[in-house]
DNA sequence: TGTCCACAGGAAATACGGGGGT
DNA sequence: ACCCCCGTATTTCCTGTGGACA
């Protein structure tokens, strides 16, 4: 070892970090770091470069007839993560505003974004406080009173009122009775011309809905296709433009990252995500962006989704996934049942002081990490050995062990 | 063909924590 | 300060079930 101080080897380090920046502005390269109106500015120069064009004009001749006085129906939108429904709405919304200011026609639009999953409850608080007809409320309110006081709010507006309506899917529990408020109830009881529209990234979501409430609603649909390639090097272009210094990207690099990124997911924001990351490893390697470090960039990205996941996930969730763990590899690999997994599972509360669920509520638990693709399970019928589920990790070794080990140290942070 | 395993998973009951009304 | 009501989380209770085995 090199007899150096800590001072030494840390201005060493900052002097080859500064030498070596590729990054300009770091914020492009990280959909949350930017505004809204810088969001929209990004926006308008993909939307130039004619990407979302045919959904732009779908959504034009769709709501055309505010302008005309006609009153348009509701409209769901589909499409996947990343598509772009969000900010496309947005970007289109105001602008119809705009339009409408300009001709003396009142339209008023709100976005409610659900974007994490909340109950009804929530729901319609946020959407209350967003048109502040009341404050925020954790509980102790009933959800009558919620619809009252938004009906009041709205009740003399006399123009179009939009209320978009982001990712609907996530109202958990009791979406009959938000929807049944949009639908049926609130257009009764305002004067306003109400015009609803809702984004999901499932197709299939208005199937669950309660059949009086579907066949009520007249909807148009809109579907957001992924980005191909091509739309995705054009998004692409910009954010290295902006973000980026002059000549830090390889030939190629941006072409790859369209394409894995179209490939797997379609999705814009992954994609961004991707050259942020392999910017990141280039400013630390001191070198341009490389083909190379975009691989090593995916897989690391890969990694940190599951680390990230479970560190902010409640620790019963925790506490099932060490459990599985632990079972799998007591079963050298093999697939284990819920049984086994649950006797892990208590084995696990009793040494870390975790008060033991329910084998129901387990069961719960399992079928969660199935959702986050932690596990995969099936139920499967073993004959008279009984009905179990079959939970199997699939997950490389090294990720595993990596996963456990920040579960444990989580709890023993916890005492 | 019937039995019976070892759970799945739905429904109702209960516990809990917190807020509103008075 | 008190009580009551709410949404949420968990438990309790329950019925259902695919197929190996006898």
């Amino acid at each position: 070892m090199e007899p150096t101080t800590v001072r030494s080897r840390m201005a060493s380090r900052i002097q080859h970090m500064v030498g070596n920046a590729i990054i300009k502005d770091r914020r492009f390269l990280d959909d949350e770091q930017l505004i809204r109106s810088e969001q929209l500015a990004v926006l308008e120069e993909i939307f130039n470069a004619n990407v979302r064009d045919a959904e732009i004009q779908e959504l034009s001749s769709h709501f055309a007839g505010v302008l005309r006085g006609d009153h348009p129906c509701h409209l769901a939108i589909w499409g996947k993560t990343g598509t772009g429904k969000t900010l496309t709405l947005s970007f289109f919304l105001n602008l119809l505003a705009e339009m409408a200011r300009a001709k003396n026609v009142p339209v008023r639009h709100e976005h409610l974004d659900l974007s994490t999953p909340r109950p009804c409850f929530r729901a319609l608080n946020d959407l209350a406080c967003m048109l502040g007809a009341s404050r925020r409320y954790k509980k102790g309110i009933s959800l009558e009173e919620l619809m009252l006081r938004i009906e009041a709010e709205l009740a003399s507006y006399p123009g179009y009122l939009i209320l978009f309506i982001d990712e609907v899917d996530n109202v958990r529990r009791d979406r009959d009775a938000f929807m049944t408020f949009l639908v049926r109830r609130l257009p009764q009881r305002i004067q306003a011309k109400l015009i609803l529209v809702f984004v999901s990234n499932r197709l299939n979501w208005p199937d669950h809905l309660d059949p009086r409430v579907k066949s009520f609603l007249k909807l148009n649909e809109l579907i957001f296709k992924p980005y191909d390639a091509v739309d995705l090097q054009h998004i692409l272009r910009i954010r290295v433009e902006k973000a980026l210094l002059p000549g830090s990207v390889q030939p190629g690099v941006v072409e790859k990252i369209a394409a894995m990124a179209s490939q797997d997911h379609g999705d814009a924001r992954q994609a961004v995500a991707l050259l942020g990351k392999s910017a990141y490893l280039a400013e630390k390697a001191g070198s341009t962006i490389t083909l190379a470090l975009v691989d090593n960039a995916a897989l690391e990205l890969d990694r940190d989704r599951y680390l990230t996941l479970l560190r902010s996930a409640p620790v019963q969730l925790q506490a099932a996934m060490a459990a599985v763990i632990e079972a799998t590899s007591r079963a050298k690999g093999a697939p284990i049942g819920t049984g086994d997994a649950y006797d892990a599972y208590q084995g696990f509360c009793d040494r870390t002081g975790l008060r033991a669920m329910t084998g129901r509520a387990f069961g719960d638990l399992l079928d969660e990490l199935d959702m986050y693709s932690l596990v995969r399970s099936r139920v499967l019928s073993r004959g008279r050995y009984g009905r179990t589920r079959e939970i199997i990790l699939d997950l490389s070794e090294e990720l595993i062990q990596k996963i456990y080990g920040a579960i444990r140290m989580n709890f023993e942070l916890r005492g």
